[in-house]
DNA sequence: CTAAAATAGGACCGCGCTGGTACTATTTAA
DNA sequence: TTAAATAGTACCAGCGCGGTCCTATTTTAG
Protein backbone atom coordinates (compact mmCIF):
# COMPACT_ATOMS: atom_id res chain seq x y z
CA UNK A 1 0.00 0.00 0.00
CA UNK A 2 0.99 3.71 0.04
CA UNK A 3 0.68 4.51 3.67
CA UNK A 4 2.61 7.55 5.32
CA UNK A 5 3.72 6.57 8.87
CA UNK A 6 1.71 7.82 12.42
CA UNK A 7 4.63 10.09 12.98
CA UNK A 8 2.75 11.74 10.16
CA UNK A 9 -0.47 11.26 11.02
CA UNK A 10 -0.43 12.31 14.80
CA UNK A 11 1.96 15.30 13.23
CA UNK A 12 -0.88 16.54 10.98
CA UNK A 13 -3.57 15.69 13.98
CA UNK A 14 -1.61 17.54 16.45
CA UNK A 15 -1.28 20.80 14.36
CA UNK A 16 -4.74 20.79 13.39
CA UNK A 17 -5.44 21.60 17.00
CA UNK A 18 -4.43 24.40 17.32
CA UNK A 19 -6.91 26.29 15.06
CA UNK A 20 -9.88 24.21 17.21
CA UNK A 21 -12.41 26.97 18.54
CA UNK A 22 -11.37 25.45 21.91
CA UNK A 23 -7.99 26.18 21.76
CA UNK A 24 -7.78 29.80 20.56
CA UNK A 25 -5.79 30.88 23.46
CA UNK A 26 -2.66 29.51 21.32
CA UNK A 27 -0.63 27.81 23.78
CA UNK A 28 -1.19 24.24 24.35
CA UNK A 29 0.89 21.80 26.18
CA UNK A 30 1.62 18.27 25.39
CA UNK A 31 -0.39 16.94 28.44
CA UNK A 32 -3.65 19.28 27.10
CA UNK A 33 -2.69 18.09 22.89
CA UNK A 34 -2.64 14.21 24.20
CA UNK A 35 -5.90 14.39 25.99
CA UNK A 36 -7.45 16.17 23.53
CA UNK A 37 -6.74 13.91 20.61
CA UNK A 38 -6.32 10.80 22.96
CA UNK A 39 -2.93 9.88 22.00
CA UNK A 40 -0.26 8.55 24.28
CA UNK A 41 1.48 11.85 25.78
CA UNK A 42 5.52 10.30 25.16
CA UNK A 43 4.33 10.13 21.11
CA UNK A 44 2.52 13.40 21.56
CA UNK A 45 6.01 15.01 23.03
CA UNK A 46 8.21 13.62 20.34
CA UNK A 47 6.12 15.17 17.31
CA UNK A 48 6.22 18.15 18.84
CA UNK A 49 9.45 18.25 19.73
CA UNK A 50 10.22 17.32 15.99
CA UNK A 51 7.85 19.79 14.35
CA UNK A 52 9.29 22.63 16.80
CA UNK A 53 13.09 21.75 15.54
CA UNK A 54 11.91 22.06 11.66
CA UNK A 55 10.00 25.50 12.87
CA UNK A 56 6.49 24.86 12.26
CA UNK A 57 5.73 25.35 16.11
CA UNK A 58 7.44 27.66 18.65
CA UNK A 59 8.08 26.45 22.47
CA UNK A 60 7.42 28.15 25.51
CA UNK A 61 9.51 26.49 27.98
CA UNK A 62 8.81 26.24 31.97
CA UNK A 63 5.72 26.01 33.93
CA UNK A 64 2.59 26.69 31.82
CA UNK A 65 4.50 26.61 28.74
CA UNK A 66 4.04 24.95 25.76
CA UNK A 67 3.31 25.07 21.85
CA UNK A 68 2.04 27.27 19.16
CA UNK A 69 2.34 28.03 15.58
CA UNK A 70 4.92 29.51 14.30
CA UNK A 71 2.89 31.34 11.69
CA UNK A 72 -0.31 31.30 10.37
CA UNK A 73 -2.65 28.52 9.44
CA UNK A 74 -2.93 29.20 6.16
CA UNK A 75 0.46 29.65 5.09
CA UNK A 76 1.28 25.94 6.34
CA UNK A 77 0.74 23.69 3.84
CA UNK A 78 0.30 19.35 4.72
CA UNK A 79 3.04 18.78 2.92
CA UNK A 80 5.48 20.46 5.22
CA UNK A 81 3.94 19.24 8.38
CA UNK A 82 4.48 15.91 7.02
CA UNK A 83 7.93 16.60 5.38
CA UNK A 84 9.00 18.21 9.01
CA UNK A 85 8.09 15.50 10.88
CA UNK A 86 9.51 12.59 8.83
CA UNK A 87 11.32 14.09 5.94
CA UNK A 88 11.15 14.54 2.24
CA UNK A 89 8.34 12.82 0.44
CA UNK A 90 9.45 9.95 -1.62
CA UNK A 91 6.83 7.28 -3.02
CA UNK A 92 9.60 4.97 -4.20
CA UNK A 93 13.19 4.51 -2.58
CA UNK A 94 14.66 5.57 -5.59
CA UNK A 95 13.65 9.10 -5.30
CA UNK A 96 15.00 9.34 -2.32
CA UNK A 97 18.03 11.26 -2.66
CA UNK A 98 20.22 9.44 -0.80
CA UNK A 99 19.50 5.77 -2.30
CA UNK A 100 21.36 4.32 -4.57
CA UNK A 101 19.47 1.94 -7.02
CA UNK A 102 21.47 -0.91 -8.93
CA UNK A 103 18.17 -1.70 -11.23
CA UNK A 104 18.14 2.74 -12.57
CA UNK A 105 20.34 1.90 -15.19
CA UNK A 106 17.64 -0.51 -16.58
CA UNK A 107 14.32 0.53 -15.05
CA UNK A 108 11.73 1.83 -17.71
CA UNK A 109 9.48 3.80 -14.88
CA UNK A 110 11.48 5.89 -12.44
CA UNK A 111 11.47 8.97 -14.39
CA UNK A 112 7.36 8.45 -14.76
CA UNK A 113 7.79 8.05 -10.64
CA UNK A 114 9.15 10.96 -10.40
CA UNK A 115 6.49 12.73 -11.81
CA UNK A 116 3.64 11.25 -10.17
CA UNK A 117 5.54 11.79 -6.50
CA UNK A 118 5.17 15.74 -7.89
CA UNK A 119 1.90 15.42 -8.20
CA UNK A 120 1.07 14.07 -4.53
CA UNK A 121 3.45 16.82 -3.74
CA UNK A 122 1.50 19.10 -5.35
CA UNK A 123 -1.72 17.88 -3.67
CA UNK A 124 -0.38 18.44 -0.49
CA UNK A 125 1.56 21.80 -1.22
CA UNK A 126 -1.61 23.40 -2.42
CA UNK A 127 -3.28 22.42 0.94
CA UNK A 128 -3.22 24.70 3.77
CA UNK A 129 -3.67 23.08 7.38
CA UNK A 130 -6.19 25.78 7.66
CA UNK A 131 -8.26 23.99 5.14
CA UNK A 132 -8.01 20.63 6.75
CA UNK A 133 -10.53 21.27 8.98
CA UNK A 134 -13.39 22.33 6.87
CA UNK A 135 -14.59 20.32 3.25
CA UNK A 136 -11.82 20.68 0.88
CA UNK A 137 -12.77 22.53 -2.41
CA UNK A 138 -12.80 20.37 -5.35
CA UNK A 139 -10.20 21.96 -7.21
CA UNK A 140 -7.46 21.29 -4.44
CA UNK A 141 -8.30 17.51 -4.65
CA UNK A 142 -9.30 16.71 -8.59
CA UNK A 143 -7.57 15.99 -11.77
CA UNK A 144 -7.52 18.79 -14.35
CA UNK A 145 -8.90 18.68 -18.05
CA UNK A 146 -8.14 15.14 -18.58
CA UNK A 147 -10.28 13.32 -16.14
CA UNK A 148 -13.92 12.59 -17.97
CA UNK A 149 -14.52 9.10 -17.28
CA UNK A 150 -15.50 8.05 -13.81
CA UNK A 151 -12.43 6.04 -11.76
CA UNK A 152 -12.96 2.86 -11.13
CA UNK A 153 -12.97 2.97 -7.29
CA UNK A 154 -15.95 5.24 -7.44
CA UNK A 155 -18.70 2.51 -8.81
CA UNK B 1 7.16 9.38 4.13
CA UNK B 2 4.48 8.30 1.94
CA UNK B 3 6.43 5.09 0.18
CA UNK B 4 5.22 2.30 -1.32
CA UNK B 5 6.57 -1.26 -0.53
CA UNK B 6 9.01 -2.75 -2.78
CA UNK B 7 6.37 -5.14 -3.76
CA UNK B 8 4.27 -2.67 -5.47
CA UNK B 9 7.70 -0.97 -6.69
CA UNK B 10 8.46 -4.70 -7.97
CA UNK B 11 4.91 -5.29 -9.47
CA UNK B 12 4.95 -2.38 -11.85
CA UNK B 13 8.47 -2.87 -13.28
CA UNK B 14 7.37 -6.49 -13.65
CA UNK B 15 3.97 -5.36 -15.23
CA UNK B 16 6.21 -2.85 -17.99
CA UNK B 17 8.15 -5.44 -19.48
CA UNK B 18 5.73 -7.36 -20.83
CA UNK B 19 5.10 -3.92 -23.35
CA UNK B 20 8.64 -3.31 -24.14
CA UNK B 21 10.08 -4.25 -27.82
CA UNK B 22 12.09 -6.71 -26.74
CA UNK B 23 9.28 -8.90 -25.25
CA UNK B 24 6.78 -8.84 -27.91
CA UNK B 25 6.32 -12.22 -28.11
CA UNK B 26 4.46 -11.71 -25.02
CA UNK B 27 5.14 -14.85 -22.82
CA UNK B 28 7.81 -14.40 -20.31
CA UNK B 29 9.52 -16.79 -17.74
CA UNK B 30 9.96 -15.49 -13.72
CA UNK B 31 13.54 -16.15 -14.89
CA UNK B 32 13.75 -14.21 -18.03
CA UNK B 33 12.12 -11.11 -16.57
CA UNK B 34 14.26 -11.72 -13.34
CA UNK B 35 17.55 -11.35 -15.09
CA UNK B 36 15.56 -8.22 -17.73
CA UNK B 37 14.84 -6.45 -14.07
CA UNK B 38 17.48 -7.63 -12.32
CA UNK B 39 15.56 -8.65 -8.86
CA UNK B 40 15.93 -11.77 -7.38
CA UNK B 41 14.16 -14.49 -8.53
CA UNK B 42 12.05 -15.79 -5.41
CA UNK B 43 10.51 -12.15 -5.90
CA UNK B 44 10.10 -12.00 -8.91
CA UNK B 45 8.40 -15.04 -8.90
CA UNK B 46 6.31 -14.18 -5.81
CA UNK B 47 5.10 -11.27 -7.46
CA UNK B 48 4.00 -12.68 -10.38
CA UNK B 49 1.74 -15.12 -8.55
CA UNK B 50 0.14 -12.27 -6.81
CA UNK B 51 -0.38 -10.49 -10.29
CA UNK B 52 -1.77 -13.53 -11.91
CA UNK B 53 -4.31 -14.44 -8.46
CA UNK B 54 -5.37 -10.80 -9.02
CA UNK B 55 -5.91 -11.63 -12.96
CA UNK B 56 -3.22 -8.96 -14.61
CA UNK B 57 -1.57 -11.82 -15.38
CA UNK B 58 -2.15 -15.11 -17.36
CA UNK B 59 -0.14 -18.02 -16.31
CA UNK B 60 1.37 -20.96 -18.99
CA UNK B 61 2.35 -23.92 -16.91
CA UNK B 62 4.96 -26.07 -17.76
CA UNK B 63 7.97 -25.93 -19.67
CA UNK B 64 8.59 -23.33 -21.78
CA UNK B 65 5.98 -21.57 -19.58
CA UNK B 66 5.30 -18.05 -18.51
CA UNK B 67 3.54 -14.91 -17.91
CA UNK B 68 1.50 -12.77 -20.27
CA UNK B 69 -0.95 -9.68 -19.93
CA UNK B 70 -4.35 -10.26 -19.44
CA UNK B 71 -5.48 -7.98 -21.44
CA UNK B 72 -3.80 -4.82 -23.20
CA UNK B 73 -1.36 -2.36 -21.58
CA UNK B 74 -4.00 0.40 -21.87
CA UNK B 75 -6.71 -0.89 -20.34
CA UNK B 76 -4.54 -1.68 -17.18
CA UNK B 77 -3.81 1.18 -14.49
CA UNK B 78 -0.67 1.88 -12.44
CA UNK B 79 -3.33 2.09 -9.53
CA UNK B 80 -4.99 -1.79 -10.25
CA UNK B 81 -1.48 -2.87 -10.37
CA UNK B 82 -0.72 -1.43 -6.56
CA UNK B 83 -3.97 -2.73 -5.27
CA UNK B 84 -3.37 -6.09 -7.04
CA UNK B 85 0.14 -6.70 -5.30
CA UNK B 86 -0.84 -5.37 -1.61
CA UNK B 87 -4.35 -4.37 -1.29
CA UNK B 88 -6.65 -1.39 -1.21
CA UNK B 89 -4.51 2.01 -1.58
CA UNK B 90 -5.18 3.70 1.92
CA UNK B 91 -2.47 6.56 2.88
CA UNK B 92 -3.92 6.17 6.39
CA UNK B 93 -4.37 3.38 8.88
CA UNK B 94 -7.91 4.77 9.43
CA UNK B 95 -8.87 4.51 5.67
CA UNK B 96 -8.47 0.33 5.73
CA UNK B 97 -11.98 -0.49 6.09
CA UNK B 98 -11.14 -3.15 8.51
CA UNK B 99 -9.02 -0.53 10.69
CA UNK B 100 -10.99 0.71 13.65
CA UNK B 101 -9.61 3.73 15.09
CA UNK B 102 -9.91 5.30 18.79
CA UNK B 103 -9.65 8.65 17.67
CA UNK B 104 -12.20 8.53 14.77
CA UNK B 105 -14.72 10.70 17.22
CA UNK B 106 -12.25 13.29 17.61
CA UNK B 107 -10.07 12.90 14.20
CA UNK B 108 -10.91 16.61 12.69
CA UNK B 109 -8.49 15.72 9.64
CA UNK B 110 -10.26 11.78 8.64
CA UNK B 111 -12.65 13.38 6.04
CA UNK B 112 -9.94 15.60 4.24
CA UNK B 113 -7.60 12.43 3.72
CA UNK B 114 -10.75 10.86 2.41
CA UNK B 115 -10.57 12.77 -0.06
CA UNK B 116 -7.22 13.56 -0.76
CA UNK B 117 -6.64 9.84 -0.58
CA UNK B 118 -9.17 9.45 -3.60
CA UNK B 119 -7.49 12.41 -5.31
CA UNK B 120 -4.13 10.40 -5.44
CA UNK B 121 -6.10 6.95 -6.49
CA UNK B 122 -7.25 9.48 -9.56
CA UNK B 123 -4.38 10.03 -10.58
CA UNK B 124 -3.39 6.35 -10.35
CA UNK B 125 -6.09 4.94 -11.81
CA UNK B 126 -5.83 7.41 -15.08
CA UNK B 127 -2.36 6.06 -15.59
CA UNK B 128 -2.45 2.97 -17.58
CA UNK B 129 0.87 0.65 -17.82
CA UNK B 130 1.12 1.61 -21.71
CA UNK B 131 1.39 5.76 -20.25
CA UNK B 132 4.51 4.81 -17.58
CA UNK B 133 6.25 4.10 -20.73
CA UNK B 134 6.49 7.37 -22.22
CA UNK B 135 6.68 10.68 -20.77
CA UNK B 136 3.30 11.30 -19.22
CA UNK B 137 1.26 14.18 -20.55
CA UNK B 138 0.91 16.48 -18.32
CA UNK B 139 -2.91 17.04 -18.00
CA UNK B 140 -2.32 13.17 -16.05
CA UNK B 141 -0.20 14.46 -13.38
CA UNK B 142 -1.48 18.21 -12.77
CA UNK B 143 -4.08 19.83 -10.24
CA UNK B 144 -6.97 21.31 -11.96
CA UNK B 145 -8.26 24.99 -12.05
CA UNK B 146 -6.92 25.83 -8.57
CA UNK B 147 -3.03 25.46 -9.42
CA UNK B 148 -1.66 28.94 -9.94
CA UNK B 149 1.42 29.32 -7.99
CA UNK B 150 4.48 27.18 -8.09
CA UNK B 151 4.62 24.57 -5.40
CA UNK B 152 7.81 25.39 -2.87
CA UNK B 153 9.62 21.77 -3.63
CA UNK B 154 10.37 23.46 -7.14
CA UNK B 155 12.28 26.22 -6.40
C1' DC C 1 7.29 -42.46 -21.30
C1' DT C 2 10.36 -39.84 -19.03
C1' DA C 3 12.92 -35.92 -17.75
C1' DA C 4 13.25 -31.21 -17.46
C1' DA C 5 11.30 -26.83 -17.08
C1' DA C 6 7.97 -24.16 -15.52
C1' DT C 7 4.25 -22.27 -12.23
C1' DA C 8 1.36 -22.82 -7.48
C1' DG C 9 1.33 -22.41 -2.96
C1' DG C 10 3.00 -22.52 0.98
C1' DA C 11 6.17 -22.24 5.19
C1' DC C 12 9.84 -19.99 7.01
C1' DC C 13 13.05 -16.40 8.64
C1' DG C 14 16.21 -12.36 9.96
C1' DC C 15 16.47 -7.97 10.82
C1' DG C 16 15.46 -3.20 10.60
C1' DC C 17 12.26 0.12 11.49
C1' DT C 18 8.00 1.75 13.50
C1' DG C 19 5.71 2.94 17.38
C1' DG C 20 6.20 3.69 21.93
C1' DT C 21 8.60 4.46 26.66
C1' DA C 22 11.70 6.43 30.07
C1' DC C 23 15.10 9.19 32.03
C1' DT C 24 17.88 13.24 32.80
C1' DA C 25 18.83 18.07 32.05
C1' DT C 26 17.17 22.56 31.52
C1' DT C 27 14.05 26.33 31.59
C1' DT C 28 10.58 29.20 33.73
C1' DA C 29 6.40 30.71 36.13
C1' DA C 30 4.18 30.89 40.59
C1' DT D 1 12.26 27.21 45.94
C1' DT D 2 9.38 24.14 43.91
C1' DA D 3 6.60 22.41 40.36
C1' DA D 4 5.56 22.18 35.66
C1' DA D 5 6.89 22.22 31.46
C1' DT D 6 10.08 21.32 27.16
C1' DA D 7 14.83 19.26 25.12
C1' DG D 8 17.34 15.62 24.07
C1' DT D 9 18.45 11.16 23.80
C1' DA D 10 18.75 6.44 24.85
C1' DC D 11 16.21 2.47 24.94
C1' DC D 12 13.16 -1.35 23.68
C1' DA D 13 9.66 -4.87 21.87
C1' DG D 14 7.19 -6.51 18.21
C1' DC D 15 6.18 -7.18 13.71
C1' DG D 16 6.02 -6.46 9.06
C1' DC D 17 8.98 -6.14 4.99
C1' DG D 18 11.89 -8.16 1.97
C1' DG D 19 13.62 -12.32 0.88
C1' DT D 20 14.44 -17.57 0.54
C1' DC D 21 13.24 -22.37 0.02
C1' DC D 22 10.72 -26.53 -0.51
C1' DT D 23 7.24 -29.52 -2.36
C1' DA D 24 3.46 -30.42 -5.55
C1' DT D 25 1.64 -29.94 -10.00
C1' DT D 26 1.51 -29.04 -14.84
C1' DT D 27 3.25 -29.31 -19.45
C1' DT D 28 6.42 -29.55 -23.20
C1' DA D 29 10.39 -31.72 -25.52
C1' DG D 30 12.87 -35.52 -26.65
Amino acid sequence: MIRMSKFADYGLVLMTQFLRASSAEENLSARELASQTRLPLPMVSKVLKALTREGLLVSHRGASGGYSLSRSPAKISVAEVLTAVEGPIAMTECLDSTSVCKQESVCPVRTNWERINFAVQDVLDAISLADMLEPLPDHLVTLGVGETETPSHRQ
